[in-house]
DNA sequence: GACTTTTATGCAACATGTTGCATAATCTCA
DNA sequence: TGAGATTATGCAACATGTTGCATAAAAGTC
């Protein structure tokens, strides 16, 4: 039901193309909320028709280009939305679902998935950080109200990752070990 | 796409009706996968129709209710399910879009929902640890796998609620030093 | 100049999830 | 015994998200 507002919001800060909402969900606000190609571009379509935002006319430019920006009732639209209330979103993983059926199945089916996912974890950790190194690390000003809010969504993700990693390091060597047991005798 | 899934993992710890397993989605399951009644009553009637689950002939019950357990099939897509990988979750949050549209509009209006959330966090953390005393407190039966599992989904659960309370306590304050200056000339 | 990759947009079909409503048996309690 | 809550299932319409495919201009490259 947000998808609208994030593009909105996205392009508060600064009028794009679909494209490039695109892209920029492949960094930094996808990192909280993703969406393909498709949804943008059938989502900025829509909001046109609802002149939520218009298409800037590009300079001499036959291409299929289009670049939106927000207009007034886009605005309204957002500024009204946030004032309503929503709830938090659930952890909802595969992964846990996968471990819940291995508890069921006893195949020691999961370890090889738990692992790859442990090296996902990190590697996105490791993104998120050296996002944070060349945006945030020596900037402490913090009566910069849209530095500090960008920072602190950032640290989440480095906080929520860095918990996956350690839980991950935690259950892999304990479910290694009830493998290792289930194989020789027990 | 995994909802059949978790459906088949629930069903195997139990064969129930419809109902209780909505019921049981509004606590352990569901805490990490949930699902309203109507997905689920619709999903369990397609995996009748594929033959992944039976009913149960309930014993004089000229009620509508129905009993659902899984069949060899069932168990033998549930195991294949098992050995494909899925991509970890992503923070999809509602709450970091708003906070990125409050840095854009700078209208002061998220500070209520960040307490509510903070209040919603409180009592999710809460009633996790109330079932994590009651169910695994004083068990320390490494050797059970099926408890081990359980106890470590709920212990990420534990984890993440706690992460987002110490984070929320720490960007409220702040947002309310903001929202106090803008106000105070600056 | 032809070839590939990147940029750029979109349709159509499908899968999944949500909301509102309808139905009906059973249980509770006054 | 009758009124209301709880248990129990489902249809239909709609909203949202995914996948596969098609198209085409622009930029790089051999």
């Amino acid at each position: 039901m947000s998808l609208p507002h994030v593009l909105l919001t996205s392009l508060l800060e600064r009028p794009s193309t679909g494209f490039e909402l695109a892209r920029r969900f492949d960094r930094s606000i996808g990192f909280f909320w993703n969406a393909t190609h498709q949804q943008i571009y059938r989502e900025l379509n829509h909001m046109l028709k609802k002149g939520w935002v218009s298409t800037l006319e590009n300079e001499m430019d036959n291409s299929r280009k289009k670049t939106y920006q927000v207009e007034q009732l886009g605005r309204i639209e957002l500024a009204s939305w946030m004032t309503q209330q929503s709830e938090p979103a659930q952890l909802r993983d595969d992964l846990m679902v996968r471990l819940r059926a291995e508890a069921q199945l006893s195949n020691n089916q999961i370890l090889p998935e738990l692992l790859r996912h442990l090296g996902l974890h990190q590697e996105k950790l490791k993104l998120y950080q050296s996002i944070y190194d060349k945006d945030f690390k020596d900037n402490d000003d913090l009566d910069n109200r849209v530095l500090y809010i960008h920072k602190m969504i950032l640290e989440l993700g480095i906080t929520m990752e860095s918990e996956w990693i350690k839980w991950l390091e935690q259950v892999i060597p304990q479910l290694k070990r009830f493998a290792q047991d289930s194989v020789s005798g027990e």
